[in-house]
Formats: C-alpha cells, structure tokens, sequence
DNA sequence: CCTATTCCTGTAACCGTTTACACCAGCGCG
DNA sequence: CGCGCTGGTGTAAACGGTTACAGGAATAGG
C-alpha cells in the first residue's frame, strides 16, 4: 500500500503519482484520472512522514495556550483546530501551564516536530524563545506581544475600545463610583485594560483614586476578595479585567446580600461560556476568540518565507444583559 | 545538522550515534559520552519525521473527545497531555463535534499520521470506525463502550456506586421524593446513570414515578426545563445525571424563589471546575478525569502487539458540598 | 519539412533515520 | 595455542515519499 503499488496500478512511475496527489497542473487529466482511479482502488493514503521527510513540510501547526483548563481558550482552540483541518494542516495544542520551562519545552516539542508556524495566544513568554523559533525559520503570530517582523505576525486587541463601551454604558446609566478589579500586572493583556480604564475613566471625569482598585488576580478566588476589599468604597459598579474576576466578585455582593444590578453593576471582560448561565447573566467585554483563531490561522499560511508579518487589530465589544442596570443613588 | 554532522564530529559512525540516542545498551559507556557531548555542541535535534519513518513508530498518540467546550473535557485533556508528555509522547487531540462525519473525519487524520494508540473518550463512535483503526493495527482504549479484545483495552466508571452514594446521602438527610434529571439516552453513560438511579431507588423503597423523571438533554437550558417541569411533583432532592443539568435546574429554583438547600436539594454529577464556583456550591459526583487520562495512557502504552487489552473500573466518588441539606418537609 | 517549444512522463537521487548484517578485537576455555 | 563467544562498531540497505533533470512526443512556426 505504498506509492509503488499505486504506480503500478495505474501504470505509470512513481513520480506521476507524487504529482497526481500534490495537484501538480503538469499531469495530463487522462492520467490523473487513471492515478485517482488506483488510488481509490487500493485506498491509499500517503505516509505523512515520507511525506514531510522528503518535503521538508510537516503540515502541522503549532498552538501554544497558557491552560486548556482556563475558560478563555477551549473556543480559541476549537476554533483553530476547525479552520486549520479545513485547510488540511493538523495542529498540536501546547499548555504552558504558566511555566517558563513548560513553555520552553512547549516550543522545542514544536520545533522538533517540524511544525510550519506556531501561535503564541499566550503573552508570558520569554524573548529568547522567540528568537528561537525565528532561527529556526518558523513563522509566528502572538497575541498581544511584540512587533511585527520576518515571519512574525502579532494580532492586537482593542480593549480600549471595548473598556471604552464598558464605560460609557455604565455611565448612560448616572454610575460615576466605578471601581475596577485588576488583573496580574505581568500579564501585558490585563497591563493594558487597566491602563485603559483609567485613561477613559478620566475623560468621563470619574474617580480614579487608587482605593477603587483592587487586585482580582484574574480568578474567581481573587475577584471575591477583591470584591470584598471594594465594598467599604462604595462603589456603584466594578469593571473587572476578567468574567473570572466579576464571576468571584458576583458570587461576593450575593453572600453580602447585595443585589446586582441593583445595589452595583458589574461588566466582566472575555465572555466565557458561562457568563450567559450565571445569575444575573454576566454584562461584558466579548473577546471574539473564533476571529482570532482564523486570523491567527491567516497569519500563519500567509508568513511565506521572505514575507514580513503584520500586524491586525480585532475591535472588542460589549455585551449588555442583566449584571448592569440604573445607578440609584444617583437617580433624581 | 543531522545525523551525520554528529557522528563526524564524535568520530564514530551514525548508526552508533543512533544506537546512543535511542539508549541501545550496544554502545560502550565511553562512546556514549563521547557521542552525547557532540549533540550536546552542535545543539542537535533528530528529524522526528526520519525516524517516523524509518522505524515506524511515530511516538504520537491522538485523543478523540466530543468538544473541548464542554467543561468535562479540558481536565481530561490536560491530564492526558501531562503523562504523555513526560513519557516523551505527543498527543493529537480532536474534537468529534458530535457528528458522525467529522468523528470519521477524526479516525482518519489520525491514522494518517500513524498515531501508535487513540484514546476515545466519547461513546458516539461507530463500530465501523473501531473495527477500522483496528485493522490498522493501532491500539485503542475507550470509555465506557465496547468489550476489550485485541489491542482493546476499556475503561469503566462505577457511576452506580457514585448514584449510590448520592442517595445514601440524600436518604440520610430523610429525602424520600428524590427526582432525577436524565440525560441524553442515546449516550451510554446516561443510560447507565438512569439506571443506576432506578435501581438504587427500588432498593430504598423510594418512589420512581416517572414524573420524577426529566430529561435535562445534559445542558443548562436542558437543565433549567426540566426542573420547572418537576417542580409541580413537589420532590424534595434532585439528582441530576451532569453538572451542567444540575446548575440549570439551580438556576430555575432560584428564579422561582425555591431555597436551596432548605427547600430542595440537589446532586450533580461529574465535577466540572465551575461546580466548587456556583453559590450554592455544588454537591456532585466526581468523576476522576486525571485517572482516566492516566489509565488511558498506561492501556495504551502497554498494548503491545499481540497483547490483549484489559478492562479497569475506576470508582466515582460523592462530593458534598452546599446544595444538599436535610429535608424538611419529613422533619419531626 | 525542419526546428524550437511545449507538454507530459520517467529515472534516480535525496530527505535523515534505523537496523540487519558483517566484522573485528579481546577474552575464556579446553 | 587455537577456537568459539561476546561486545562494540561500521556499512549499507531500507523506510515512502518528492523533485531535479532528462527525454520523447506533439505541436507550432518559419
């Protein structure tokens, strides 16, 4: 059941066959018809590593998230693994698990396996790993992180747009006490929200100071105590870095026996699965991971050899449902 | 930088170079040194893909499950990629999506690259499939489907023992009108949850009416009907055959004003990561995906050629938490 | 009608390992 | 001392494809 046997079959060399299958436009259709016939007959399926050994093409992808077990990645995942299958590219999922020498092992498994591009939808992640795989000729795209060049392409996220929404909803609705739960400032992803929530909550005049802000370490854990922390400030709604986060923080106002949205609003950020099956159904900032996915996909079979990456910005956006509402104390 | 560079460089010939590689016991302990330390300068990494195909194993085994979304997954996966990984496997994961033709779809690419074993941790798998990767001579261990035979190896989960242990428990807090959210009846590990619950029931001598039987479609929407159409039974405890039913029906109770626990309890099933998060956190069956992930590997990893596969059972344990209380309606 | 070009196909080298087999040195033993 | 082993190493043939190159047939152009 190899390549000779169709060749056989079919009555031509080896060769033809190879071309037949790769849709070389140098076969005549008569031929073509003949190998398709034999090889249907003999239902053969080329061995994937001949294939990539003599090709230098591995056909796999390489994507490195931070934990499947993080509610933000599973639809990051499935929907890479769909547009790359679709295209015929097999992917390999890496969890670095938050660890510096996972990741490094994440990236040489890559490497070693000869896949043909790797997205990084994680952002801590060393430069000298990067540099690696750019030796190693092979292109990237990245997730908030880094500047585009040779064969590297990086996908910016708008989260002031989408923080800018957040709050211009809360403040349509008379809030002017909104406090902000913060995530780990390593993270570059959270670096940013945060920053943009102070910049446009200064344009709206509100108050910044810094007991409004409370670290939520992007977990539910965190947002609980964060939440617990803010409440002597009063606030009339908290803007969290994470659903995570406004998730802890809910679950925090509820056992207080404060009542969301009407006591305080809350908008999360991400829109995980569950943020629709929480009670009250999470308002929040949608990241729009199948988008991602697909441009990260582009990025990558679009990064041939001498080709300089880009760099795109995704717009983010706000969903409204039920964990916001009409500021009280602010009404008449 | 392939083998060759190595061995000129060591000063010996490939196959010992391969032979130190692959920790062949034919090599003197001096050369070995020798050998290692020229890998070692010359940063070498073998061509995966060549030694794929020279030596037929490819060292990668595929884990096909339903979707990664579903919060049951990402556990499992995660604890598959964690053991594979340290064995020095790669793992290709895949999502069925619940459809015949991309579950085909799954089988094929996976065979395509020669995997050495395929976990299926999805019951929706046609015989024809299994009998198809069989052929193939690829080892397989399944959950919950099918008798071990060759290369077959099955992984059973005591679902009675844990539907068990869930009415012992509500029986010890004096329910006695336990109603059950039933699952998709097409898939076997709801089937048997039913009838676990059936049996377990009898032997209580509680009522199994069916109007204390719903069907929940394993979702939360599926889920939240399912308990507004049993609450006209007035039962006083629920069992639900998935968490995500489970929190569906939480979220019903809650909406109609009913206390739980104080007014009705509820057990989940599974142990998803957001039961410990949902207030009330959730009592729930666990199910141990980190030792299905491990016995899965171990199945395959010792399903040598001629071997016959096993069959392991693992138990499932009742967890308590906070939607369990005792009953008040039989109180005194 | 001859030559140049185009189109299609075949031959064979090569991709980077593994491994069967051959070989040789050194050793134990009768 | 000669013989058979054993242990360590090298040679070279696979593994199953791709692809540079060569070459023959058919077509076009002059």
């Amino acid at each position: 059941m190899d390549i000779r046997k169709v060749a056989a079959k079919a009555k031509v060399s080896t060769a033809t066959v190879s071309r037949t299958i790769n849709n070389s436009d140098a076969v005549a259709p008569a031929t073509a018809v003949k190998v398709w016939a034999a090889i249907r007959d003999l239902n053969y399926h080329p061995n994937t590593h001949a294939r990539s050994l003599s090709s230098g093409k591995s056909h796999i992808l390489g994507l490195i998230i931070s934990d499947i077990t993080n509610p933000f990645f599973p639809d990051l995942v499935k929907a890479f693994e769909t547009v790359a299958i679709e295209r015929h590219y097999e992917v390999i999922v890496t969890n670095t698990e938050y660890s510096p020498e996972r990741t490094k092992l994440c990236v040489s498994r890559l490497l070693n396996r000869k896949v043909e591009g790797i997205a990084i939808m994680t952002s801590e992640m060393e430069p000298s790993l990067i540099e690696q795989v750019q030796r190693a000729g092979v292109p990237i795209v990245t997730l908030d992180t880094g500047t585009p060049g040779k064969r590297f392409s990086n996908i910016k996220l708008d989260y002031a747009g989408g923080v800018r929404q957040a709050i211009q909803h809360l403040v349509g609705l008379h809030h002017e006490r909104i406090a902000f739960i913060r995530g780990p400032q390593r993270l570059k992803s959270a670096q940013i929200r945060y920053d943009a929530y102070l910049k446009v909550a200064k344009q709206h005049n509100l108050t910044t100071s810094s007991s409004l802000v409370a670290d939520g370490e992007h977990s539910i854990e965190g947002g609980f105590t964060a939440m617990l922390n803010l409440l002597p400030q009063k606030p009339t709604a908290v803007l969290a870095s994470n659903d995570l986060c406004a998730i802890g923080a809910l679950h925090a106002l509820q056992q207080k026996g404060v009542d969301v949205p009407g006591a305080i609003s809350i908008i999360g950020f991400d829109d995980i699965n569950f943020s629709r099956h929480i009670r009250p159904e999470l308002t929040t900032v949608r990241i729009p991971r199948t988008e991602i996915s697909r441009l990260a996909f582009e990025a990558l079979s679009s990064s041939s050899d001498s080709e300089n990456g880009r760099e795109w910005t995704i717009p983010t956006e706000l969903v409204i449902r039920r964990s916001t509402g009409p500021c009280q104390r602010n009404r008449s």
